[in-house]
RNA sequence: GGAGAGGUGGCAGAGUGGCCGAAUGCACCGCCUUGCUAAGGCGACGUACCUUCACGGGUACCGGGGGUUCGAAUCCCCCCCUCUCCGCCA
């Protein structure tokens, strides 16, 4: 949610920030919210007028005889059904004010490059030595059957399609990567949570997936309850209500959770294998701290580097893209993505998204803090992944397989997996 | 799932139709007094919106939403949450 004020001062920004998102009809939701706001800022001095003289009126009242109170009650109750329109209104205007206002997307900053899809991406940086096979190359869910760790059959018998199961090392390997994501994190002073799963729409509103991501959702229709596609729902929403104090600030939390996403109209795209499938597993980084563009922009650079340094640990080669405004999503005002380098595609693919969005989830969630000796604020919030699995096994497996088939086991990840250097058998 | 109790300001807790945005205590902040591992006195002390150059004034909010009433923290209805007992259960 972007501020009132802002946008009366400047609506252009908001506006050209919904064409950079390529949303124009949540641009359209800028010049609604405007008409509502400047209807109800015409209405409310009038209104609140008349409840004034109510509200005098109504005390008189209780101390008047009862001859001057019958004639006195009748003036009350011509004013109360003349308010009651003007109330109704108002409560209508409110409604209609809020519900544009959540539409209008945030402002992305200026440094987000232009562009309609990850296409147009901007490169920051690229990390890491491509490895150069000496024999052919085999896809993650060859080796997986091949192994006996994947079975992709079976899981689309039990659960349809875009399911999988793993078995035996891997398991244990996806484990090993997200439990070790969580080490990193908490060794960096992070607070791991084990947040709830199923969510009101409070707080996926709040974080900005609705209104709009609710195909992308899975629904507990009978009680209302939203399976989260990020733990950035739960964690985030975590302070909502809440004024903190600045000397508790910045907040910073690391949390595991499954993941569910109907991916719903990515029929045909990303078909094999375990890069887009309905439910996963990750580790989220979420940090809320006080309204600075500075701190949220260093908080921005540090949790990319703790992404980075999970990669860099599990060997990795990688690069860092700054996504363009057809790419960001409605509550994001920049957003760096990591790709990760996997074989069997050819290319980077995306395995981590690290984003700012300074107050606008923050007020919609209402999470303040109130700075030393001042009227309350609203805080600034970031997140990303560090790391989500099993789409980071397609790149484990694939960038660090031999030709019999076997995995060799990046030596920071040992530890996790009773130090063993090589996963599975020769079976190629 | 059944029965009951309850949700009031940072915390505790009073308030059962107008004198209540709300007693009192604690905490926090400011000033004064005093002095030494403290205490006492005085004052200020919720959030948001509108208005005023300013002092100030107005409106809304007592879990959320609706209703009754000239008037609701207080009465009625629905929902959410917490606690106790029973049932069921990973």
């Amino acid at each position: 949610m972007l501020d009132i004020k802002v946008l009366r001062e400047n609506p252009d920004a908001a506006r050209a920030g919904a064409v950079k998102k390529h949303m124009p009809d949540r641009a359209a939701a800028v010049d609604r919210a405007l008409a509502l706001d400047a209807e109800l800022r015409a209405m409310t001095p009038r209104i609140d007028a008349m409840r004034s003289e109510q509200k005098a009126g109504g005390k008189k009242l209780g101390k008047l005889n009862p001859e001057e109170r019958e004639a006195f009650l009748q003036t009350q109750k011509e004013l109360k059904a003349r308010l009651s329109v003007l109330d109704d209104e108002e409560k209508q205007l409110k409604h209609n004010l809020a519900e544009q206002l959540g539409l209008i997307p945030n402002i992305p900053d200026p440094e987000v490059p232009d562009g309609k899809d990850d296409s147009q991406n901007v490169l920051v940086r690229e990390v890491g030595t491509v490895r150069e096979f000496d024999f052919k190359v085999r896809p993650h869910y060859d080796i997986g059957e091949a192994q006996g760790w994947l079975d992709f059959t079976r899981a689309a018998a039990m659960a349809g399609s875009r399911n999988y199961i793993l078995f035996g090392d891997l398991v244990l390997l996806h484990d090993a990567v997200l439990r070790f994501a969580v080490d990193l994190l908490v060794e960096r002073g992070f607070v791991p949570i084990e947040p709830p799963l199923l969510v009101r729409d409070a707080a996926m509103f709040g974080t900005g997936f609705f209104p709009g991501g609710e195909e992308q959702t899975y629904r507990c229709e009978k009680d209302g309850l939203n399976l989260i596609g990020t733990s950035e729902v739960p964690v985030t929403s975590l302070h909502s209500g809440e004024i903190l104090s600045e000397k508790d600030l910045p907040k910073k939390y690391v949390a595991r959770s499954a993941c569910f996403r109907r991916e719903a109209g990515t029929y045909g795209k990303d078909t094999r294998g375990l890069y887009r499938v309905h439910q996963f597993h990750k580790v989220e980084q979420v940090i809320v701290d006080i309204a600075s563009k500075e701190r949220s922009l260093e908080h921005h650079e540090s949790i990319v580097q703790n992404a980075e340094a999970l990669l860099q640990a599990c060997e990795l080669p990688y690069r860092v893209v700054n996504v363009c405004g057809g790419d960001l999503g409605v509550p994001q005002a920049m957003k760096y993505d990591i790709e990760t380098w996997m074989p069997s595609r050819d290319s980077y693919s995306e395995t981590h998204s690290a984003s700012r969005f300074y107050d606008y989830q923050s007020r919609r969630l209402n999470i303040r803090y109130r700075p030393e000796g001042g009227k309350p604020l609203f805080c600034h919030t970031l997140n990303n992944t560090v790391a989500a699995s099993p789409r980071i096994l397609i790149p484990l497996l694939e960038n660090h397989q031999n030709a019999d088939g076997t995995i060799n086991v990046p030596e920071r990840l040992r530890q996790y997996l009773g130090g063993r250097e090589v996963l599975g058998k020769p079976v190629f």
